[in-house]
DNA sequence: AAGGCAGAAAGTGTATGCAATTGCCCTTCG
DNA sequence: CGAAGGGCAATTGCATACACTTTCTGCCTT
């Protein structure tokens, strides 16, 4: 179509359909298993179909959506199986994390995530869950950080970016914030001792009680074709 | 350029770029930091210049190419220290995989395990280093399927993938074969037990041996721009 | 002589057009 | 009446053309 197009922010054309259509695939907006026609979405976004198949192979990297060869590309349906697989890599990833931060931290890493640990105390009696979630995620990113491996760096944060539609309502649940702290407490404990294994195990508990407390978010199969998801992971 | 296209074989063109450029990058036929034109290995290749940059993303995604809005793109640099949290990430991810091989394998993928094993006893016997090597691989996919977990299934492919061209002369060393296999031996046997921590251990273990054999054949910085690379894992 | 600012050249980013493959529907035969 | 085969529409895959960004070169200014 024409020139200019309207409302989208900055970067290239292919970071606005990314975020643009990644967005409405994480807040439920596109369904999964629903059909990513590129000419439609090159209309509806106002742009060529080039950024658009772009942006659908960078989705596909990810995860979001599936790509089948000269027969287009649909939204990734995620199953419950492997759902459960990523929640417990997770656990198993920020586990790591843990451990090594616990082992590897600076002694002034240490120090600003005891300070911003402490500091969010205050966000838990305020109960600010909108701050609280801001630090929180800050919080596990200095644990990724602190591991000092940029690959496991990179590996965990790209999980968690997938796994984020699933984990946004977790706070709601009464008493969670101040569960959530206490755990983030034990975790900094054992690093401020430097008891990698227990830092590791607390990071492993705190993400699997999460997990459990998403998983009840999680929709079922909503699609017709459950007969190809093998059933496996035990958890 | 004109229509047919040569040698290379089967899938989308897209495929065939992907495995062309990624090969000669693996092979170090194209060198780390080479800058990579678009325009140049179309005509190379005899495509448009489309196809190359779907390609180019894929590549990106994988790790092998690194891109520069506006700026092109090159050959990854794997630094020293991206290499090592490679490898000791591949040490972490075999350690979870072994650790719930050993809890959750069934009994036939136990059995299956065993009986490969050691079938390939002869193999080291003889000194078959082809044919080791290719159980070898077999040997590690088992353990990484018996986990029981897609993701993390995914995630340890991909490092291995990523690890590949630094992993091909480690059994060249003399008596590496035998000491492999004990240390696959000790795998399986804490496998067999249900013993995930002692599987896990041995894993780790296995791993981290073969990292530091292969670490001798990793060539350092070669280009000019050092100064890019932050000083991180510790190690 | 050194620094910086045009202007041009190179190269990426996006748009559009064409070819090829796929899936669907209608026809035809068993 | 059902199934198989062929043609047609729709959609992806690739090629080419155009626009914009970056970079290099050379000249001008200080």
């Amino acid at each position: 179509m024409s020139g200019k197009r309207g409302l989208i922010r900055s970067g290239t054309t292919v970071d606005q359909m990314v975020r643009a259509i990644g967005d409405r695939i994480v807040t439920g907006f596109l369904r999964p298993g629903e059909k990513l026609d590129e000419a439609s979405l090159a209309a509806r976004f106002d742009v060529s179909r080039t950024p658009v198949r772009e942006a659908l192979g960078h989705l596909s990297a990810m995860g979001l959506v599936e790509r089948r060869p000269n027969r287009g590309a649909i939204v990734a349906v995620v199953t419950q199986e492997h759902l459960a697989s990523m929640f417990e890599s997770m656990a198993e990833l920020e586990a790591i994390c843990a451990r090594f931060s616990a082992e590897r931290m600076t002694s002034i890493e240490r120090r600003a995530l005891e300070i911003e640990h402490q500091g969010s105390a205050r966000l838990v009696q305020l109960g600010a869950e909108e701050d609280y979630e801001y630090f929180n995620t800050e919080f596990h990113s200095r644990l990724y950080r602190g591991a000092h491996n940029t690959h496991i760096y990179e590996m965990t944060v790209m999980t968690r970016g997938r796994l984020a539609p699933f984990r946004r309502a977790q706070f709601m649940l009464p008493g969670r914030l101040a569960k959530s702290w206490q755990e983030h407490d034990a975790i900094v404990t054992a690093i401020m001792r430097g008891d990698g294994n227990a830092a590791g195990k607390a990071a492993k508990d705190h993400v699997s009680i999460v997990s459990e407390a998403s998983a009840v978010f999680a929709v079922g199969e909503q699609t017709k074709d459950a007969s190809t998801t093998k059933p496996r992971v035990a958890t």
